[in-house]
DNA sequence: TTTCGGTATTACGTCTACGTACTAAATGCA
DNA sequence: TGCATTTAGTACGTAGACGTAATACCGAAA
């Protein structure tokens, strides 16, 4: 009985749930889980553009953006312009940025682990392969542009 | 390589991606992908609690009430007081609610259509416990207290 | 080189997501 | 019965998520 919405609700809630989870982890730090994410990303690469940031995270220029300006008012990421494209930024994580994702990766550990612990080893693979396939799939841009009447207003038709 | 970070970030990436998508496809209809999954709850059970919805929707009260209120506002829901219980709403459906939301289930199907055809029908029942898994498993009550310093301030040290 | 479409970022507004704190009603239990 | 505890909902504030629109800049074609 796995239908296309109650996968959807299944993606939904386990997102939510873990988001909650990981804000509630780092709260102590001072930073959040989005924070976390943007963090670990550049950690991993960083003098890159924002435009970077947002493919690799699925996420849009304007999310990214005041993550990022946050981060740079606490010191831990840089800004700079990018001086070969003068409508880029050049991201980085600065010393304190590195060390501080360090720790916060650090002291996250468990709750990484606590995730693993829900999967079994050999499917963990083939379930983030299932992830990254709904992703592309829902991604695809629909053509498809009927007319259709909003029901944003309201109305005072149809009480009940 | 598929750790807990990485499948945390394609769960991360596929909500995302499938969140902002939906919205898209109802966005014409004046509903967000947010109050459809409230009007989802409602259709297959309502006349309940706020708080049963929260639970159904591993969400949050502050969440729900705002999308309930504009719900109400565009008549597409009812939250009246329970009399058995003076603390709690009880929600409901309104006709108008009930037949927007199939227009709106018949109008996305092929949303889901393509999420499904993302997966293998046979294993999209053990995706969604997998799922299901990790919500639970993240979810659980760590009662960890270590102190920690917090990088919330703007420090002015370390700056590269 | 000049013009023009595509690109990186930003400005602004709306709708979540959720923590903390508070109220009032319900409930357990001494 | 009388009060402490739990529970449903609400108020308020901060941080995200993202659409639309504007700006500055890049690169390629004429």
């Amino acid at each position: 009985m796995s239908n296309g919405h109650e996968i959807a609700m299944a993606i939904r809630r386990a997102y939510l749930s873990m988001h909650r989870q990981a804000d509630a982890i780092l709260a102590p730090y001072g930073v959040t889980a989005n924070q976390y994410v943007i963090l670990a990303l550049l950690a991993e690469r960083d003098q890159v553009p924002q435009r970077d940031l947002v493919e690799r995270a699925a996420s849009d220029p304007n999310t990214i953006r005041p993550v990022l300006m946050t981060l740079e008012r606490k010191g831990l990421v840089t800004r700079k312009r990018d001086p070969n494209d003068g409508r880029a930024r050049c991201v980085g994580l600065s010393k304190k940025g590195r060390r501080v994702f360090e720790q916060l990766q650090r002291d996250s550990q468990p709750f990484r682990d606590r995730l693993m612990a829900a999967l079994d080893p050999e499917d963990a693979g083939s379930f983030a392969q299932y992830l990254l396939q709904v992703q592309t799939a829902i991604t695809q841009r629909s053509s498809v542009t009927t007319s259709v009447t909003s029901f944003s207003g309201s109305s005072s038709e149809d009480k009940q």
